[in-house]
DNA sequence: GATGAATGAGGATTCATTCAT
DNA sequence: GATGAATGAATCCTCATTCAT
């Protein structure tokens, strides 16, 4: 593929990003996509076989920067503090978010999407190298790791740990509620500190 | 309205439901929303003014019993166990979004939805009677309670830990992650444990 | 369906015939169609559930009347000559070839649109009753009871000379040549009489 | 042209035989022919001014070797028998008709493709050399050369009997029947005894 | 001579909505 | 109160064709 052609893939990606950011995934249509690209229609299926494809391709071409960002986490192990540490982490995971969420629900509203395949024509495999899962492993090892220290408790699983925060983290983000509810602006450093210092009175030994 | 009127209003509200649950939002057409009502297309008109606000009323016609339920929450202070008692919570909540998760999840990907008004044609206003909010404050009453007798700490915002827990549910049904990492079918027990129980060491002081 | 239901089904049914043979198969779109039978593109899809059907149903659909007279053939036998009734049926048949040639000649083009079902929404099963194949078999029985007369030579197979028959009247109905070819326009009566007598010298024993 | 231009000419109509012949007219699209050809769409615009014009030097361009090999039929007269002769013949004739039958046809369902005049950007003029109009001449001569020795009834036009003949076979590689009847399989050798003979009785003077 | 990118007109099909009956 | 027919705008996708490189 020549250079045009590459740049033009490239603006469909985030042309279609755009529009679905703006404009919500039930009014991402081809139309809009091309507009934003700056194409006519017909232009997209050169670069993607059809339009889920493009949608897919969307998905998978997340943020690299913060992916790779992420995967310093573990080494911050020992410093400052796990609650600083964590709402780092997962506020630097919702900026990235923001950007894939609409994504990421059109996912959900439409499952048969994930079903497709090879994304654009030829080849753009981008595996995630290194962190083998990205962020949530690199949640994971840094548990861990705090664990060793005597940071975090010992009798915690840091895999359904890291799943809670993730989990955590797209309620936050996505939930429907975080429009109306008192303190939903209260946001990620709230929820960090509740989930570190934990609901039950330190007093009461009873409690689980 | 005659009593056939009201009755096809409600059959309209269920198929709707039942188509969205089994097809999903985007293969939820007026078609098949009318076959699976046993009527024509023609006759949804007549009890909503628009596809959008038959959404919009199925979305809002909770299931009662759940809620009605839930208001038995803030009762349970003192008794059993808070990991217990919010764990039976939550796990009444889910079986209830079960139903609405996909409603919900329309909402999100076509926000202009949530802009919409007058519900059906006359009067389908369910006002969620007596506890305000419903659930939501149930929760925060509960913990509150909970508060008031030592079992949970003195020093967090129920409504905000209220919060917490119900964006945790939703993440836990919603997320995307929940079909792929481990430990997402140990689900709601687990995830209130750790949250019951918080990360940071008991020992170590120094956490928050 | 009601009485407007059933007009507009009949009158697609024409328009698909008419387009096609005006303009030909491959200019028979759908906003043809639906211009044609002054209808919009939608109300094919309420009548057909896709084109193929409808172009089917098109197909199927032949000349009732011609069908029906081509019944009494058989009883022609002993009457006038052979090569009298044999014009005589074929010249009717092609008045009948005439309208179905061109939705013949797209299914040829485009075989896979054989293997469709049903055509229209609702029943339009219009099994031809009585003579099994129709036109086909009126021609087998004929020239079986010509045979028993002694008119027809005994030694031929009244299945393959009436396969014969309709093959030659295809291609004299839809043969390139037949545009430019002298004798043309000759036609039937001509084709009939030279394959009735044969080629052969008469005086001539060792032909075959 | 320079050699390689001629030989992607070449490709060029011999890729637009073989999309056709395997996909049919209707899948015959520029980017399957310049694929099967080996080279980018945008050459076939080097080469022909239009797909029309690939199209019709496709079909012009006939298999010169049953065109060379039936132009010495009429040299045959008097040798074996008019029916074998006819026979090989036809059978010859249908070997190359398989490969253009469906070019005939696009002709057919397209008429419009017939009026396109220059054939190639160059000349690609194939002209039937010497047999003025090739198979159907051949055919004319040979059956006037046999009714010179007695072989074929001096009562019959050899053009007409020619063309009969000529649409008789265009009838049985084309018709649509000739999927579903019985004797289809017979084919030619069935069809050419019926012919020759005749179907009339030869006892009987009064048939035509 | 050939490539690969881009075009734009059009194709079949879907669907929320309206309306005469 | 409900039906069934019809609408028309919009959707994804295809394809012959053009053009800069």
């Amino acid at each position: 593929m020549t250079a045009r052609g590459q740049q033009t893939t490239a603006r469909l990606i985030g042309a279609t990003r755009q529009v679905i950011r703006e404009a919500g995934y039930t009014h991402d249509t081809t139309r809009r996509i091309a507009d934003a690209a700056g194409v006519t229609e017909g232009t997209i299926y050169r670069h993607f076989p059809s339009k889920r494809a493009l949608l897919l391709a969307a998905v998978m071409h997340d943020n690299p920067d913060v992916v790779a960002e992420m995967s310093t986490l573990p080494d911050r192990a020992g410093q400052a503090t796990p609650a600083e540490n964590l709402t780092w982490a997962l506020q630097r995971l919702a900026s990235m978010r923001e950007d894939i969420l609409p994504l990421e629900l059109a996912l959900l509203t439409e499952p048969e999407l994930a079903e497709e395949q090879q994304p654009p024509t030829s080849d753009t495999a981008t595996p995630e190298a290194g962190g083998a899962d990205g962020p949530p492993d690199a949640l994971t090892e840094y548990l861990a790791a705090e664990q060793t220290l005597g940071r975090i408790r010992p009798d915690i699983d840091p895999a359904q740990a890291s799943y809670l925060l993730l989990v955590l983290l797209f309620g936050l983000t996505a939930a429907p509620q975080a429009r109306h509810h008192p303190g939903a602006t209260a946001g990620i450093d709230v929820a960090v500190t509740l989930v570190i210092d934990g609901l039950a009175s330190p007093t009461s030994a009873q409690n689980t």
